[in-house]
DNA sequence: TAGATTGTTAATCGATTAACAATC
DNA sequence: TAGATTGTTAATCGATTAACAATC
């Protein structure tokens, strides 16, 4: 009975690029600017004017204005909650090394919406300590406290001969989405989400371009 | 003159899974196994079996056989050398905090023919020690060494207020592609190669996938 | 031979871009 | 008003998938 859109169908690539929209949309609220048009981000963002119209009604409440464009604050509420940026879910966080260290060091994720709230390690001279304020656990009592805690969501930072024992034990303890920073492809059951933060693959693309750029110019 | 078959069309997509490819070539090549099926790639790795033959074709020197597959080792040096993996490029990194560190420490880099040969800190402290056997000099002096060195890679691994500025003097010291670990949109010339390692997004395809899954249990 | 597996052509799908009328 | 900017419809582009004949 409310007014609320649909928030349905929005396309895989533009939930991709909201956060780019967001942290832009941020900039231009601390600089003081009350609205800015989709010609302006597109032309900033490198992006299609069109596109980014499109990606915007997708998730906004309220449509722009003709010759003003859009209300930022505006703006950066709706995607604060399409992308549930403004109510935190609880991770953990499997492997206590150096990724796992600067994953958990990296305070940033609380404005996503991610919560890490337990660390694992199989180091018995890492277990106890505490990594960017969030304590680590002996690797054996993973899958019981992630139960307990009922945490959803796993992060991957192990080496890559102990990822998929790590997947195994999450899974096991109840979690459905698992992000993936070891460089192997995980068996899980179907109803489990993986997103492979896949390092080699972005270079490869990077290379690529590289190389089309130093071509072109032979 | 050669029966070098031409390798350029090759789609961006396919590119981004080549290293999953090469991964998983790998690991049956360590447990022995001569030749591997389209089919069996796709079933392991959840991809449709036209595409990883499709994907296989643009880059294989020799084409798969019927009934028996690809030869596994040939398949693995054709990846190799389409992504340079066997020839190293030189790269700097920005930033020797903790993700700067993580990413010195992991030695995988050099697999993927990526060779750190310098690290850049503003910090005094972090200046003239070691991270990862990469050393760490003054931010300073990164416009001047990148020449004189003539690294063509930069991976920006600094705080988001300081990527900007770190972003300017790799372009300064004739850096030609970025591997952009900041959560920032940088400002470069258009010929200049940009990858955003956005773990924000990837945090968002994540997120919305597990919200898709827990729905559809209802 | 029979059947597993290939490569290719055509159909489908999803995302991007172009064209343009509507509007503040 | 004139013009910047919007939202939408249609065209294009690129990637994926289905269908199927070729072949070891």
């Amino acid at each position: 009975m409310g007014n609320e859109k649909e928030l349905l169908n929005v396309s895989k690539a533009t939930i991709g690029r909201l956060p780019a929209y967001h942290r832009y949309l941020q900039e231009k609220l601390d600089a003081g600017e009350k609205t800015v048009s989709s010609t302006a981000i597109a032309e900033d963002l490198r992006l299609n004017a069109v596109q980014v119209r499109k990606d915007l009604a997708s998730i906004a409440r309220e449509a722009g204005k003709p010759k003003l464009g859009f209300a930022v604050a505006d703006l950066i509420a709706d995607i604060d909650r399409f992308l549930g940026y403004d109510n935190l879910n609880d991770a953990v966080l499997v492997g206590a090394g150096g990724l796992g260290k600067a994953l958990a060091g990296y305070g940033g994720f609380k404005h996503y919406g991610l919560n890490i709230v337990a660390a694992f390690d199989t180091d018995p001279a890492r277990v106890g300590t505490s990594i960017g304020g969030v304590k680590v656990f002996a690797a054996e009592e993973l899958a019981r406290l992630v139960r307990r805690l009922n945490v959803l969501i796993g992060i991957i930072a192990v080496p890559k001969e102990a990822a998929q024992s790590a997947a195994d034990e999450l899974v096991k303890g109840g979690v459905r989405a698992i992000w993936n920073f070891a460089p192997v492809h995980l068996n899980v059951p179907a109803n489990i989400a993986v997103k492979n933060e896949d390092m080699a693959a972005s270079l490869a693309i990077l290379s690529k371009r590289l190389a089309e750029i130093l071509n072109s110019e032979k």
